[in-house]
DNA sequence: GATGCTATTTATAAGTA
DNA sequence: TTACTTATAAATAGCAT
């Protein structure tokens, strides 16, 4: 294909069919690799040289691929087993199989893929599970991040008053201050300064809610 | 790989995804033939694509390579004898189900749901992959609906247009008004009855608009 | 979804080392 | 066999249809 196009049949001469050979195997599994990764498709790629070597190469693992391949190709062929139990097997296979794939659709339009195939009153019931998942991811992070905060606080007044009691002990006299967490990261309404226990847990819960999506997206996490 | 050079990685948008899965998949059957011939090379070529859909080549036949392969590969496993049809199938049944039950878990967990078992990197991943699917839902209910607006004006503008020069010529004086569609639409009380085309689309906008979510807001996405 | 169109990037046939 | 080089053929990313 460079210095001179080739016609594609098989080379004669052994040595230049060899050397080829091995080129050409490596751009193709480069490719095969570049597709799998690009296109996050499954894929399996067996070689076998004249001289019988092997060379494989699979996205995800061989077995897997091959029984996949295996399940989509017996569809054709599923008649050659009389035997009652692959019988049933092959039609729970076809449940699930059907399952699966309305599992997959919805997921991908949950992703926000496909929607073409949506009328709008779908689109519309989509939307609203999407927002109603999104609400709750939304307000369990919130929660999950208060608690931490929580802990952190108490952690805090209990190193606090630990170190108060320490100083009082060895009579120093530093002067260390604690900044609450409520004002560190939440500056923007009043003073919290002197709420150390949990019971605004549920307040700021209530916040949190009402405040929607992005709320601590500049912390540390 | 031209007009820009790209990254391996997966591809984001998922119809440039699609494309390029299309446009690959062929470059990469079409190498896998070439080296086939070229070399004289027993060559196995299978790939799923993300919606599961299965492409595959094989110089010889498929069975025979992948036979070949298991002889070469058996070493690491070549315990497995009893019937390799029936292990294929019930592996293949474990594989089904356990993909069933990831997908099963992600569409519960998209629907907030189990969130328990999230760790904060998962939520947030999870919050991001929930935003950009509502975004691109209400980007195409948006796109939907002014794509109709679009063509109940046009179609009001051609209607009014006839119905002048039809008046013209009859002389009759008619007073007949053309709402606009804008007011039609947001109010909620309007008398339609003299809409006599695509009565079903104005319908279904009065539906919607009944449905209410948030309605245009977010059609600058 | 597919197809067609470039401008580029890649792959690679031949040859050389 | 493997590793470079180079001129050229192929493949293909981004768009438009």
């Amino acid at each position: 294909m460079t210095r001179q196009k080739i016609e594609i049949k098989k080379i004669d001469n052994p040595t230049a069919r060899q050397v080829t050979f091995s080129k050409r195997r490596r751009g193709l599994f480069k490719k095969a690799q570049e597709l799998s990764t690009l296109c996050d498709a499954e894929v399996a790629l067996i070689v076998f040289s004249t001289t019988g070597r092997l060379f494989d190469y699979s996205s995800s693992s061989m077995k897997q691929v091959i029984d996949r391949h295996n399940l989509h190709s017996q569809n054709l062929h599923k008649f050659d087993q009389p035997s009652l139990q692959l019988q049933l097997e092959s039609s729970t296979y076809a449940i699930l199989s059907k399952e699966m794939a309305d599992r997959t659709r919805e997921l991908r339009q949950m992703k926000g893929e496909e929607l073409q195939e949506l009328n709008m009153e779908e689109l519309m019931r989509l939307e609203k599970s999407l927002e109603g998942g999104l609400s709750r991811v939304v307000q369990t992070k919130g929660e999950r991040l208060l608690n931490e905060i929580d802990a952190l606080r108490r952690k805090e007044a209990q190193l606090t008053e630990e170190n108060l009691r320490l100083k009082q002990h060895t009579g120093i006299n530093t002067n260390v201050q604690g900044h609450s967490f409520n004002t560190f990261i939440c500056s923007s309404s009043g003073d919290n300064s002197q709420d150390r226990e949990s019971s605004n847990t549920s307040l700021k819960l209530g916040k949190l809610h009402t405040c929607g999506t992005t709320y601590f997206h500049h912390l540390p996490y």
